[in-house]
DNA sequence: TAAGTGCGTCGTT
DNA sequence: AACGACGCACTTA
């Protein structure tokens, strides 16, 4: 994505923290709903990072619900309400992926390949690769559970763990080689 | 079986 | 034109 696309997204998005007992993760939300979620990074305590406003309403109502939906799905557990889902800022291809992504039930794992197959383009597996690699509201979108076709791990735009913490607790077993 | 190599394929940069 | 969060066929031990 172009970085001036992705300052236009950023001067017209708010960030708002998300403490859990695994780190901060940060919401971000565009007038359409919560357009990316980021995992805690490296664990900085946050100083006084420049105060940012008060969350407009609505804002503080999406934000409840994706805290609430987070702490959640840390657990294993399904949401009880999410927030709007903006997804506007992929490319087609990107937005079909992310779209089958999310019809993946919580517990189920599919393979690249049959992503490709399900947004219709067979043999753009590795393509689909990129796009998960893309996503930008993980957990909620969940790219962690497409594996490779072995059933081994494959890849996490985040660190491994995530990916791996993630299918634990919805109780997916992988094979012995990737613990 | 297990591990390694090569290549097709396609969206993105 | 180059590069992958892949998949598959095909070696080697």
């Amino acid at each position: 994505m172009q970085t001036n696309m992705k300052n236009v997204i950023a001067a017209r998005t708010q960030a708002v923290p998300i403490p859990t007992p695994e780190g901060e993760f940060t919401a971000r939300y565009s007038a359409q709903g919560l357009c990316s979620l980021e995992f805690p990074s490296g664990g900085k305590p946050r100083k006084n990072k420049a105060a940012t406003a008060r969350p407009a309403a609505h804002i503080r109502r999406w934000h409840a619900a994706t805290c609430e939906a987070l702490s959640l799905a840390l657990a294993g557990q399904p949401p009880k309400r999410l927030p709007p889902i903006d997804l506007s800022q992929g490319t087609e291809f990107q937005q079909r992926v992310w779209r089958t992504l999310r019809k993946i039930s919580r517990g189920r794992t599919w393979s690249y390949a049959q992503v490709a197959r399900a947004v219709g383009n067979p043999k753009a597996v590795r393509a689909v690769g990129g796009a998960c690699g893309a996503n930008p509201i993980p957990v909620f979108v969940p790219c962690h559970r497409v594996l490779a076709a072995n059933r081994r791990l494959g890849g996490f735009s985040g660190c491994l763990n995530w990916k791996r913490a993630l299918l634990k607790v919805e109780g997916i077993r992988l094979p012995d080689y990737d613990a």
